[in-house]
DNA sequence: CAGGGTTTGGAATATCTGTTCCATTTTCAT
DNA sequence: ATGAAAATGGAACAGATATTCCAAACCCTG
């Protein structure tokens, strides 16, 4: 017991307990099997109200996590919390994780590992909140405009770089208003209602941008805002915007949704420009 | 107070959440803001941990809930946790059942879906591609040097800014070599055998990244190259290089595998070149 | 700038939760 | 069938948790 050999993810858990489940006493094997089927309770219920459910006693469920080489039961549960959990796991759980695997080939390894796991949770997070509508709508918006507006900083501006270069080759009219001479401000004062902005912005929210993006919408010129929060200081001032939450591995956000869905504004808004 | 209006379900508390937010106290926005942000936490920390990440006093937590119509926090946790229990499958679960069907509904979903699967594609393949070892090399190759000079033009522009960015944040020493000013060749001529470079780039590769990639090696100067092939004319100038294959929606690739390399190479540069 | 109400921090408290312990029952080898 | 070992139930306990409460700080309004 206590092999010191206890997974740390779901998946790791579920095999072991696959495993053991047979040749365990006639009570563990009832909350394993409960275990099995019913993850969420597991992760979310508490050992009184999961030991009612499961037709055992609290100490059975104790037992059953102690047997598994856990602590106690709370150990055990912080697993089951972890599979609901939109968290990628930080560099020493990682470690932990990775431990008899036999794979550490070195501490870069385990970041890789950490910021494609957070760009693919980014990713289907974004996949399953994003409304086609407003999606559509925004896309309807950009494209009716002569030229369009582009405004990113610091963390944003590769999306909004991007976004320029793709807007250039696709032969649909931008302005990246960028820092570099301090002509930011002069740039955006060309803008007519006629226009669009397309706004890009983070907590903490650079102020430029906000100032930008709310020098447009004054001169009538409607924005779109790309946003993590609905207290961003970008949705008041947009006609339209997104929330895009992205996850993070060890603070650091990855931006994978966010280019995803600028790629998608930018080819969408080219196409729908050409047709009509 | 308990107007018993109380959402018992996620979406409802949420756009309560967002109705009353700012007309709350100050101490009540920032609990808002947090728990929007990170609703996962709110379902699954306790109120000690969550006041803690959120920077306020528990009980502030509580009269949260309370000014909004809930008995206590308990009461308001509960519904952020159903919102987990409903969300049945969890992250891997998901992103298999995503091939496929998915209901779209107008061109742009079917955009976005095409891009977003791009992404999840190219980040999965280079996950299993790269080479850890390869990795290292490349970290300590870049970790060692005293200025890393960054190329990347047009499509990988983005990435190279980021790189600028996340560097400068990071505290290392970095030079963006972009073609503004048309100075790109001068700064490139300041570099020394001491410090390193990164090339990035793709097919149909810019003549002005391999030039200035090829200036470096002149110099003798070590460059890292991340580029889409084993001909890419920058495999022959550099020291290291990395092969990322981005699946591409409609002719546009995405970037979200290459944008994660770069990522973890800035990241794990940092922390080497803080180690020592 | 004074005085009312509101908001806030932080300690005190009452409740709930996980864990331990031990007497009782079951299991199984002999 | 018998005794030892393992498993189980359930109550007791220690610790953690949400909640309450009150004094201090902070805003406004007049």
């Amino acid at each position: 017991m206590t092999k010191s050999n206890q997974p740390r993810d779901f998946a790791g858990l579920r095999n072991l307990i696959v495993a053991r489940a047979q040749d365990l006493p006639r009570r563990l094997t009832q909350v394993a099997t409960y275990a099995l089927q019913n993850p969420d309770e597991i992760a979310l219920g508490t050992v009184a109200s999961i030991a009612q459910q499961a037709d055992v006693q609290p100490s059975a469920l104790v037992r059953f996590s102690q047997s598994l080489g856990y602590q106690g039961f709370s150990e055990l549960q912080e697993v089951f919390r972890s599979r609901l959990r939109d968290r990628v796991l930080n560099y020493d759980e990682r470690l932990a994780q990775l431990r008899g695997h036999s794979q550490i080939v070195g501490t870069s390894a385990l970041v890789f590992d950490g910021f494609t796991e957070a760009a693919q949770k980014s990713i289907a997070s974004l996949r399953e909140k994003l409304d086609p509508q407003q999606l559509e709508r925004a896309v309807e918006l950009l494209a009716g405009a002569e030229t369009i507006y582009l405004i990113g900083l610091r963390r944003s501006f590769p999306i909004s770089s991007y976004m320029a270069y793709a807007f250039g080759k696709l032969g649909v009219r931008n302005v990246l208003v960028d820092a570099t001479g301090g002509l930011a401000a002069e740039v955006a004062s060309f803008a007519s209602h006629k226009d669009a902005g397309l706004a890009i912005s983070f907590t903490p929210y650079a102020s430029e941008t906000v100032a930008l993006a709310q020098q447009l919408a004054q001169r009538e010129v409607p924005v779109v805002a790309i946003t993590d929060s609905p207290f961003s200081p970008l949705v008041p001032i947009a006609r339209l915007w997104f929330e895009v939450q992205e996850s993070n591995f060890e603070g650091f956000r990855s931006m994978a949704a966010t280019l995803s869905l600028a790629m998608t504004l930018t080819v969408a808004v080219a196409e729908r420009a050409r047709k009509g």
